[in-house]
DNA sequence: TTAAACTTGAGTGCTCCGCTCAAGATAACC
DNA sequence: GGTTATCTTGAGCGGAGCACTCAAGTTTAA
């Protein structure tokens, strides 16, 4: 089954919180993980790419926490993609020129032009759906 | 990784090599094993997941082999997509609607509208591919 | 010094991939 | 009617990754 795996969908959930609450100070991966319904040690783990990888930076000790590396502008969703899915690969860099290989080329340019949004915009895109909620409510 | 398996590109192959004998009768699979440099017991189970859903019929016995049980207009790649890589599913569908889902979800369209291309058309793709070729020596 | 936070490494059960092996069942042909 | 060429079915196997959990760390504020 071709499918994002939750890591993934954790992470750029992670990522998003990350991304609101820019400029504002740490945010603690309890509170994360609570908001977001996600398994606590788990995304630690998950952080722990994202840092190594030099999205987000850590503060240890006491009051310590996670913040955005860059800001929101900076970070595009297929980063965050390729660092948590490990890539995304629909067609070999060695493989025959035919047909099938073309159109798998074709399907990879597609998701990664749907993933080259930014971080910033998916924000955006997250307060719009929320103030639509408020206006069924 | 974000990939399509050999599962799915092999029996792709195999697929376009009986649409491209289409009306000429039955194809064996060592000759299309060979043609296509896959593994022949491998390329056995993905035959019998086409078979099973309809896609391709095979005859048995001595003189048996493979045809394609519907005409290449069709069939389309994301038939066998489904059939070969049990599916395409990016987003769940019991997802909360965040931007996150929202953003999987285009993706999502976006694959299946390119693999919506049926094997004729990937058919005369392919011997525009190989006539390309001729021309280049 | 204590407690709250991040860090690191290991382990676990599960599923799937990419095959290979070993028997079958079927049908044409001599 | 037996041989032989084909498809069919079921099993197994090593490796990898997923989605976690467990168990210790280390660092720092208070």
């Amino acid at each position: 089954m071709l499918s994002i795996s939750s890591k993934c969908r954790y992470g750029i959930l992670a990522v998003l919180a990350l991304g609101e609450n820019h400029g504002g100070g740490l945010m603690q991966i309890k509170d994360i993980a609570t908001a977001k319904n996600v398994p606590r040690q788990y995304l630690e783990q998950i952080f722990n790419r994202l840092v190594n990888a030099g999205i987000v930076n850590s503060v240890r000790g006491k009051k310590g926490g996670y913040r955005l590396a860059h800001s929101p502008e900076k970070i595009t969703i297929f980063d965050l993609v390729e660092v948590l899915e490990g890539g995304v690969q629909l067609v070999g860099i060695n493989e025959p020129q035919d047909a099938v290989s073309e159109l798998f080329g074709r399907a990879q340019v597609s998701l990664k032009k749907t993933f080259e949004i930014t971080l910033a915009d998916l924000i955006v895109r997250q307060q719009a759906l929320l103030e639509n909620v408020m206006f069924h409510i």
